[in-house]
DNA sequence: TTTTAATCTTGACATTGTTAAGATAGGAGG
DNA sequence: CCTCCTATCTTAACAATGTCAAGATTAAAA
């Protein structure tokens, strides 16, 4: 079926790169039946490889997701600053940083799901992942920052928070749906509004 | 072993309520561990009785978590009404509606991430708990409509959709622990501080 | 070329969800 | 009271899964 890496033209024994091959894998059945579909004998399968390979690369079928998960975080951080570049004001870069945020989660609905999902609330034994999740919240301190010259930690940090809260919400309320009843879905500048208004409210 | 069960007193042959039996030792894993830690064999021997049990009150494992997660939301519709009916004004019933929110998740961490889980996305079979999931919705359609007389639909919706947004946002980043580095996430009345403020962007 | 360490395979084990076929009990109708 | 019926429960089994152990193979260092 598939046809092998551009190396050897037959099977070779050892694969040349099966790491990324699987997580390579294992992130196009969570994209397209999510991450609970995902099973880690099917992925060595699609990677033609036997059951017991990814335990040499993967401490368990954890690590793999978690792997996917980091390379969701890293595009995810990438979308939101490529559509904040385009960004005339300070406000105009936190609002394309929200509507960015919510653009991701809809063109990737199971993969966001997977990385706010619960497989890894407390397990923060992935030093991948812990990282690429952490540098996915600095854009949005520094654009705040940006729009609030002058106020203290304490108020950038509120409105941080605030900012954040709406626009996960919305992301992934409407990720499952959920909002469909209130508002039109598609209209990202609904959500860019909000969270210009919600400035105003860290200016009192 | 399988002997003795002939218990005249308590247990029967027949269970007398096997399938709330089963939904509280569901519940119990799901609370304790986590919806992905539920085992349908070990709820079954939670409630003493075999492996294949289940099946004649619940069509499949999902179903089990499916009634726990609509018991779920009954509670969290009784918690938010209860904490909203100490309400003076239309306000403090709308912000205390998102505090109630809150507090619900924090209370109840593993067994809110099941009812906003993966799990029950796209299947909309099961109709209990698509009832329940709905009428948690009411209260907050309510209270914005209550907040903001005389005016229209859209507007109404409007500020549902980001009061909704801004509430389960922050419950989420709460239950995740995520939100820790920025605000202080115990302070619940900052969150019914930024609910309020909202409504005054819902007057512009 | 020889040795070594990394990589991959086969085989196996325990656990899980699920189904099939039989056992048991409580109730309806005689 | 007795018989039959149906819902309920049990045992037994199956396939799929995650994971590990032991051996085979190969790339690269010596």
């Amino acid at each position: 079926m598939t046809v092998n890496k551009k190396k050897k033209p037959l099977t070779t024994y050892h694969h040349g790169d099966l790491r990324a091959a699987l997580i390579g894998e294992a992130r196009k059945v969570v994209e397209q039946e999510g991450p609970d579909a995902v099973s880690l004998r099917a992925v060595a399968k699609a990677a033609s490889v036997s059951q017991a390979a990814p335990y040499h690369h993967f401490k368990d079928k954890h690590a793999i997701l978690s792997a996917v998960a980091a390379q969701g975080f890293r595009e995810f951080t990438k979308t939101i600053l490529v559509r904040a570049a385009s960004a005339k004001t300070a406000r105009d870069k936190l609002s394309l940083l929200g509507v960015g945020y919510i653009e991701f989660a809809v063109a990737h609905p199971l993969l966001f799901r997977l990385m706010q999902g619960p497989t890894f609330q407390s397990t923060n034994s992935d030093a991948e992942l812990a990282q690429a999740r952490a540098e996915s919240v600095t854009p949005l301190i520094e654009a705040v920052t940006e729009c609030l010259p002058g106020a203290d930690e304490k108020q950038i940090k509120t409105v941080c928070a605030g900012a954040w809260s709406i626009v996960h919400g919305a992301a992934v309320l409407c990720n499952d749906n959920r909002l469909g009843s209130l508002i039109d879905t598609s209209d990202a500048n609904a959500v860019g509004h909000l969270i210009t208004s919600l400035l105003d409210i860290g200016h009192t």
